[in-house]
DNA sequence: GTCTATGTATAAAG
DNA sequence: CTTTATACATAGAC
């Protein structure tokens, strides 16, 4: 007779839930209804979380579940960590579809990260650079600094236009710490923010999503 | 007499430890040693995963562990979407202090992100468009494209030679399906990627940290 | 979307 | 760094 509950063994240490509260249960109070004895064949609704191999998942209807589901658990981390700690994070998310999200402050970063980076850059001298010069390790060479000139102004400008999207989404009622707004905001038409998205608990929960192509790839 | 174990209530629904594997225990088989009857001075050596607020942490020293086990799990997680639904993911970090953590297809996905935001921006006429412009809730706009020009090319050359970096790393052997690399592997010379890296285990273990400022903020 | 049961991340402490 | 105990995320099913 083959016992239902053994189908599924742990191999954690942590044993969860073999100590509930210790001795604070008196022993007369049984843990459950004891039923008949053994198994009623369905004991339980689910099996629970089932331990999953970190590898592509080929099935598409899963793969699109699990993303969904994991996003929206990696920005909810992605808050929680800029709020704990004061950092600031971003996060950009390609789907293999045509789909962009996006989370946090993404253009101030992306702006440091553009701004400072070039500066390192030492030797950038046109659209080839990254074939004769980088043939050598140039991250070893002495840093010098490289002219921005129009990018910079341009990415001013861009970042300053990014950042209004979120000014008035946040003003329309939202958030405090971490902004989330749609990659492009454009003919979504009918989007709006979640008005409820008051504290970190929903902060994450409607997130926002945009098609990006025309439904390439 | 003060209960030891009363002393953190719960006040989440999903009461995981009240029905450990339901009816598979004997009801004489008791949960755990009665030991006296009540408490003993110290029956635990720590008190667990502790619930925390999702506010800011002041203590210094706690704040900079949150962040580190945090930002480590974070980029665990977002291997894991990686490699689970085959999306490219960027995540970019300014720590408080005067340090930059990045993780995924930065580069990649910056550049995709830059190059295509524009086109969506219409009206983008000048440093002053977000103070005129955005006026109007823009995005209700039609859509036009927007010259990208020197932009272009600039994007790319940098694209290239980032993209160079991460293949030159990767060639010194690690990975397959996420790269990570320093944000600046300048000057600190002495780094190199931890040769381990070839599973997803570790994937996020060696994580490459650069000084970015001077010790500013 | 919701629910359940269980895998996993992580706060404290060593 | 490691260990412990617990909070939280999430696979599977609806």
């Amino acid at each position: 007779m083959k016992d239902l509950f053994m189908e599924g063994e742990r191999e954690t240490s942590s044993m969860t839930c073999l100590t509930p509260k210790d001795s604070v249960q008196s022993p007369n109070m049984l843990v459950r209804q004891p039923k008949k004895e053994t198994t009623t064949q369905i004991p339980k609704t689910t099996r629970g979380r089932q331990k999953i191999e970190i590898k592509k998942i080929e099935e598409e209807t899963k793969r699109q579940v699990t993303f969904s589901k994991r996003r929206r658990g990696l920005f909810k981390k992605s808050a929680e960590l800029s709020v704990l700690t004061g950092a600031k994070i971003a996060v950009i998310t390609f789907s293999k579809c045509d789909r962009i999200y996006r989370f946090g402050h993404v253009d101030a970063l992306i702006d440091k990260y553009l701004r400072k980076s070039p500066v390192k850059l030492e030797g950038y001298s046109g659209d080839n650079a990254a074939d004769e010069e980088s043939r050598r390790p140039w991250w070893e060479r002495p840093v010098e600094s490289v002219p921005e000139e129009e990018i910079e102004e341009y990415m001013a400008a861009l970042s300053m236009l990014r950042e209004n999207i979120g000014k008035k989404i946040v003003a329309m009622g939202n958030d405090r710490t971490v902004d989330m707004v749609p990659a492009w905001p454009i003919n979504v038409m009918g989007w709006k923010p979640t008005m409820d998205m008051q504290n970190l608990e929903n902060l994450t929960d409607g997130v926002n999503r945009c098609r990006v192509g025309q439904n390439g790839d």
